[in-house]
DNA sequence: CATTTATGAAACCAATCAGTTGCAAATATA
DNA sequence: TATATTTGCAACTGATTGGTTTCATAAATG
């Protein structure tokens, strides 16, 4: 069972999950209201978030209020941080127009 | 066929590919000396790259570069974007604990 | 010109995924 | 206490995934 944050975010709908609850922590059900799909799905979204602990859930009566944990975000923007220089460079928008000619057939 | 940037870094093979070709434009079969697998899986995960634009292929008489194009990560770190201010609180680690303590079951 | 090398595409396979329905447990409400 | 609500889990299903083997094409090499 291979859950890390990349392939957690790598859905649509977890994603999707991850911006609602970034302003505010909501219920499985107040979540459900925001997708087409059932509540059991979101539901499982919801696990695979908090197994790789990109989520909290915060218990409160026969209701769960899920917290976004934004620290684990960091894990994909150290990812990102080695290529960021590369994009900051000024001339990589050229380099990229030059491999693109070069790449397109004849 | 969903081929966006955030399925495509969900692969751990892919994610490899990316690092090595930051460095250096390579080929499939450069490529898949790095790998345990065989060239066609690696070629396999070129092509899902190239679908979503993260590489250009660079084609050079039988051989073929594969280039990075890092300008597309971009999309990644602006999504990202509109969580960092979260993390980047100094406050809160503090409320992640919180959040944690209160969900732990007693 | 025949052979070797590099690549990409197709067909297939087991495993995983996202979704569903159904159910059980726990909490709130009448 | 009986009922309704909220949630999580299990079982199932069709689609997708990452991998393999096989094959065809194109370019370099003998």
């Amino acid at each position: 069972m291979r859950r890390d944050v990349f392939q957690a975010i790598a859905d649509p709908t977890r994603r999707a999950i991850l911006v609602l609850i970034a302003s505010q922590a909501m219920t499985p059900n107040a979540l459900a209201d925001h997708f087409d799909t059932t509540r059991q799905a979101v539901s499982k979204h919801l696990r695979i978030l908090t197994e790789c602990e990109l989520v909290n859930p915060a218990p409160a009566g026969r209701e769960s209020y899920y917290h976004l944990n934004a620290d684990r975000m960091k894990i994909i923007d150290q990812w990102l941080s080695q290529f960021k220089s590369m994009w900051e460079d000024r001339f990589s928008e050229l380099d990229n127009l030059l491999s693109t000619i070069k790449s397109t057939p004849k």
